[in-house]
DNA sequence: CCCTAGATGCAT
DNA sequence: TGCATCTAGGGG
């Protein structure tokens, strides 16, 4: 079984491996938001990798990335602990941690946490923007709820540095890492992300199994043409790691 | 330009 | 399944 892992403060250097490094390190990261004078604290229990032209060893066709800079992804090519916080479908607030060298684009987004501290204030931030909270473990179950769980917003908080905590757009936010990899670490394909390379070439979505926080698997276009080409896959896991 | 599709969530 | 509603790419 897993000890129970301490937190320390991330660095920048923590986070300059690529994404796909970075992803299971930041299972089990606090991210601590402080916001209006009120704080909450995301425990990370679901993430996915996102690289950039150049990054790793293949192009990632699911990247806001792979089209180059623009000024809607601009944060991505930045130094590595800032928060990349895009707006999806118009609506929701997602929030990616940025990870690589700078210069090079790359992120790993927060999809899914436990808040463990400030669930009132994220309940409300929720009902605000027109959710529902039906139990606790649903607050940030999904990117979309989990931005507006800890209150990042695009575009006021898009860039924040979650390293050193300088308050951006009336936000402060600050990354806790855990000293040691978290135990039952499942992989499998990212979700909702369309793209002609399919699902097996990029099984980079990454959750702390059994966790009742952990988003429900939706069939993306690109994974839904793989799988009926390869073995049928229920849950979108492809293995745990211990 | 106009159309489509998207790293989503929610009601129907 | 459709809608909310903003961004960006691809095709006339």
């Amino acid at each position: 079984m897993s000890g129970d892992t301490g937190l320390r403060p991330a660095t920048r250097a923590d986070l300059s491996a690529t994404p796909l490094e970075c992803a299971p390190t930041l299972l089990g990261a606090h991210l601590v938001t402080t916001i209006d004078g009120e704080r909450t604290t995301l425990r990370v229990t679901e993430v996915e990798a996102y690289h950039g032209r150049g990054t790793g060893d293949r192009p990632d066709p699911g990247s806001h990335a792979r089209m180059g800079k623009t000024n809607r992804n601009a944060t991505m090519w930045g130094e590595p602990g800032h928060l990349y916080v895009y707006l999806s479908h118009g609506i929701h607030s997602c929030v990616n941690v940025v990870c690589g060298p700078e210069g090079l684009a790359g992120g790993v987004l927060l999809r899914a946490g436990e808040i463990v501290e400030g669930a009132d204030a994220a309940t409300r931030r929720r009902l605000e923007r027109g959710g529902v909270v039906r139990a606790s473990v649903d607050l940030a179950r999904g990117p979309g709820r989990l931005g507006d769980a800890v209150g990042l917003r695009h575009p006021q908080h898009d860039g924040i540095d979650a390293i050193t905590g300088e308050p951006r757009g009336g936000a402060v936010a600050r990354l806790l890492l855990p000293t040691a990899l978290v135990a039952g670490i499942a992989t499998g394909p990212r979700v909702g992300v369309a793209g002609v390379a399919g699902t097996d070439a990029f099984p980079w979505r990454m959750w702390i199994a059994g966790d009742p926080t952990v988003s429900p698997f939706r069939w993306g276009r690109g994974a839904r043409e793989a799988a009926q080409a390869g073995p049928a896959r229920r849950t979108g896991a492809d293995a745990v790691l211990d």
